[in-house]
DNA sequence: ACGCAAACTTGCGTACACGCACTTTTTGTA
DNA sequence: TACAAAAAGTGCGTGTACGCAAGTTTGCGT
């Protein structure tokens, strides 16, 4: 198992206020506007004194994109974890990250629409994505054993670094095509073919690390 | 040419503030401390408004540690572009990172032994190095060729995440060193070596790129 | 069941980031 | 040389992030 979790209560209180707070913020943010929420509102609606809103979120948009984003990180190491031994680590991890980014229903689209509209939350947006490093550290790690953990941290950053290319993309035109004509599609504009010709230039570091590791058999 | 100059007088002056900006950030940290230092003094010592001060850096840490890292981006990229076009791009890249951040003498020891002791600006440091991904970029993809653009800037970002991880850890065994013995080294810890041991699982993505660019030869 | 230690919450105070509207400076052009 | 457009600097106001030092809850050993 990748995910350790440690005691119960304590974490279930916190992981429920976190959800609180951020299911708060994106409905408030919906409702009015991101720009008519303030702080003091989220954490009221969350039940929370504004002072803990900041132990849980450092950034107003933090939290409103992370209702979005929500445990993907996790979810994502959890998919690579779940292929098959046989299959070559870097389909696992490209074939794990398109599923987990494809979109998930009619449920964020909204969202999802809000929040690639507002340059601020744009950027929250893709940073978020920075945080599948240490996860997938982990989940690399397991797949080529041991020894190689400081590779598999590289090629977790690498790969991190390459969706956010991607997710800039994929915002970049969803925000220049939502003015113009609903019906207009770019060439290659889905995120999950974007998301495939990024990491496309990774494979080759994914390959080279799992050869090394049949090589120097365990550790 | 990689660095395309805009026009002078102006670009010339913003220049000059940037640098009065950051030299003041610094100085003053290391005469009062960090913490006893306010961006109204850093401003003031600049001879601007705090105001303009926010134009130019968006938090007290990142002027304070532009110091140390100010224009390195540039002088990365510029140092790629300087390589013969017969050297492997893996080598042309990593032997110009570590090129560049080879430490430049005596005059930043101080200030990186106060940068690596406060964890904000440790932070705040590490962070810094996301700014080569751009002029590396345009460096990256000047070698491949027109070609490749796309593939340019998710290897740049790379190796920028790749940069930023023998950092951390860099960073993390000053901060453990320097309270203990001043003559404890600890194996590979120099930062040439982090980068180097960080950037070669990235080394097959690197060639694998340029040889693409072999088979398809120009545009 | 008890009580201590660690973790989380909260209120307060301070400094900071940043949008906006306005003034001053620089640039390209007639 | 003069002038209009663009860019940078500035003052102000508002909301926000976060350190600190309480107070409160949870976990755990005995």
């Amino acid at each position: 198992m990748v995910t350790a979790r440690r005691t119960g209560l304590r974490e279930q209180k916190k992981q429920a206020t976190r959800q609180a707070l951020r299911e708060a913020a994106l409905r408030l943010a919906l409702e009015r506007g991101p720009d008519n929420v303030r702080v003091d509102d989220i954490a009221e609606a969350a039940g929370v004194s504004p002072r803990t809103y900041n132990n849980y979120f450092s950034s107003r948009e933090q939290a409103i994109v992370a209702a979005v984003t929500a445990e993907r990180e996790s979810r994502v190491a959890a998919a690579v974890a779940a292929r098959p031994a046989g299959v070559r680590l870097a389909d696992a991890v490209i074939d794990a990250i398109v599923e987990q980014y494809t979109d998930p229903g009619e449920h964020d689209r909204d969202a999802l629409l809000l929040i690639t509209t507002r340059p601020v939350l744009r950027d929250a947006f893709v940073d978020a994505a920075a945080a599948i490093e240490h996860p997938l550290t982990d989940a690399i790690a397991d797949r080529l054993g041991g020894s190689g953990r400081d590779t598999a941290r590289v090629l977790a950053a690498s790969v991190a670094a390459a969706v956010r290319v991607a997710l800039e993309r994929w915002t970049r035109w969803t925000a220049a095509a939502s003015p113009a004509a609903g019906g207009l599609v770019v060439p290659s504009g889905s995120l999950p073919d974007l998301l495939r010709a990024a990491l496309a230039p990774l494979t080759p570091a994914l390959d080279a690390a799992e050869e090394r590791r049949a090589a120097a058999p365990e550790n």
